[in-house]
DNA sequence: GACCAGGCACATC
DNA sequence: GATGTGCATGGT
């Protein structure tokens, strides 16, 4: 099965996911870094947190000490280093674009990435997640569903690096930040939903 | 109580 | 280059 296929099919069975969960740009940025290896049901009780501490700014987040942010995202887990994460990305967010969003979005991915990926504590997924969530960049997003899944259905090798993976979706596709933005969504629903390793519900899978 | 979640950096061989 | 480990909470 192709990839467009499965895209379809997914989309068939899920409709629009309506990602990312997030009122703002930044709100998505500081929710990919804490998502990383959490249940995103976590993330959402820190973002509520750093909200009712009227700290969910580029300025105000940066300003904010170590202690009072770790405190603030706790329920997200690691949080100690997520906000050594956060820190060292609110400090290129306002050495190299002065804290503005929209100039940021301005440029070009190819750019961003590399700044995003020079980041200590922002690895490939988050970097993607932030280019096509944030700043509606045309990118695909490649996370351990994207490999559970792809995997099962022979697309992908196993020993496939990040940028393997993400290069076999980006040339097989047609790069449109909608389809990009809907199908790495529908993914992890799928893998939440179906593909869980304790209990693969693969006799009801959309994909069969 | 074990297992899992929308990773990443770092140590060691 | 590959493999292993620490980071930590909240839900099932």
């Amino acid at each position: 099965m192709k990839p467009k296929l499965i895209y379809q099919k997914l989309y068939t069975a899920f409709g629009p996911q309506h990602w990312w969960p997030g009122e703002t740009p930044f709100e998505v940025m500081v929710g990919a870094i804490l998502t990383q290896n959490t249940n995103w049901q976590n993330v959402e009780i820190a973002i509520k947190n750093l909200k009712k501490a009227g700290a969910l700014t580029p300025d105000k987040l940066y300003k904010i000490n170590h202690k009072k942010l770790a405190a603030l995202i706790r329920p997200a887990g690691y949080f100690n280093i997520k906000a050594k994460r956060l820190k060292n990305f609110l400090e290129f967010l306002h050495g190299a674009y002065n804290n503005n969003i929209k100039r940021m979005a301005s440029c070009d991915v190819k750019l961003l990435r590399g700044q995003l990926l020079s980041v200590n504590g922002i690895g490939p997924e988050t970097a993607d997640s932030i280019l096509l969530y944030a700043l509606n960049k045309p990118v695909f997003v490649v996370d351990a569903y994207t490999r559970r899944i792809f995997l099962r259905h022979k697309l992908i090798k196993k020993d496939f690096t990040y940028d393997q993976v993400r290069e076999f979706f980006m040339d097989s596709l047609p790069r449109e930040k909608k389809l990009f933005n809907e199908f790495h969504a529908l993914i992890v629903k799928l893998g939440k939903d179906f593909c869980l390793k304790r209990k693969p519900r693969c006799e009801i899978c959309p994909l069969g």
